[in-house]
DNA sequence: GTCTATAGCTTGATAGAC
DNA sequence: GTCTATCAAGCTATAGAC
């Protein structure tokens, strides 16, 4: 196949970034196309489904990035803590620091096509399956995991809203911080 | 002056729904046209700045809803708990258990002009800063206060998210619950 | 695989009749 | 105060040269 002018990881980069600012419906094409460097015909190209393929393929490659860096390091081995603290590390950097805003989230506004609601909704559903499981593996009741997996993603989600609105990102770290005492240790409910 | 075909209040209402539901670039004045049941010329009779003035009055709407629902009740008598426990159940009524998205949330997306921002940023402070003027009041330190006004904070925005998401708004109930506890019983930190 | 050019529709906004 | 008609610019998407 003849040489790509951007690579795929490169044009996904940009795709996403575009995506996590303006939402699905701000995401312009014309925007897609200055971001990334190639014509809009030439996006056309590489994601034959249009706007509605780029973002899926956005919400996939966030997906894979989950389980990489979330789901695998909360299977992996050491204490509960530990394996808790990496994934922070990890979240931390992915959000850089909180400056960044959360794809998941800012895509489901309304407008976007259902198909797609329907694959964050289950990514969502997966990250806080992960979440529960660890809790339960530190030892808490199926309703306290469950709890404090949904509180985990509150705390990160809300966070990362708050980052946004009031550019403080400190709350977003000190939720990070909290993690693995949060899912990690058991602690009176 | 000549009648008006649908009240200001309800036309603000309609246009606050397009806003909340589709953010700021998604929500298309053919859109707003369509929901408050006025062609889209009559729109600008009725805000001659345009879009821009009709996002600038929704969230105007909403800082006055906040000043009477939500300030005023945590100044008012009775103990920091009791004004707490109030401010919670017009919370709830005010995103409809949890159904409906916060509008100064969606509207902070990219795309937006500057002026809206710099108005949810400061709807944002005021509210960060009454919900810590009742935690001072319960007893708490600076810093403590500070600490909880921002997890109650992040705690309705992180689970108004995770409705939205999931479709589940019974963590949001939850957090409301656990609002004054949170902000009005000084415990350790 | 990328480009220029273009199609057809929607956008935000305005002019002017009633 | 609301309407129909209209504008230029933007939109998503496609056709076809290179």
């Amino acid at each position: 196949m003849p040489a790509s002018k951007v690579t795929d990881e490169f044009l996904l980069e940009k795709v996403a970034e575009v995506f996590r600012i303006h939402g699905y419906e701000g995401a312009s094409i014309r925007l897609l196309s200055q971001a990334t460097g190639l014509e809009r015909a030439s996006l056309y190209h590489r994601f034959p489904g249009g706007k509605e393929e780029m973002a899926a393929a956005v919400v996939a490659r966030t997906c894979e990035w989950f389980g990489r860096h979330v789901f695998s390091p909360l299977q992996a081995g050491g204490s509960p803590e530990e394996r808790l603290r990496r994934v922070a590390a990890n979240l931390r950097d992915f959000y850089r620091r909180g400056t960044l805003w959360c794809v998941l989230d800012v895509m489901t506004l309304g407008g976007g096509p259902d198909a797609l609601l329907a694959r964050v909704r289950a990514a969502y559903s997966a990250w806080l399956k992960a979440f529960e499981g660890i809790a339960r593996e530190a030892g808490m009741s199926a309703s306290t995991a469950r709890s404090r997996a949904q509180q985990a993603l509150i705390g990160i989600e809300g966070s990362l809203v708050l980052a946004r609105v009031t550019g403080d990102s400190r709350p977003f770290l000190r939720v990070l911080q909290d993690l693995p005492a949060l899912l990690g240790a058991a602690r009176s409910e």
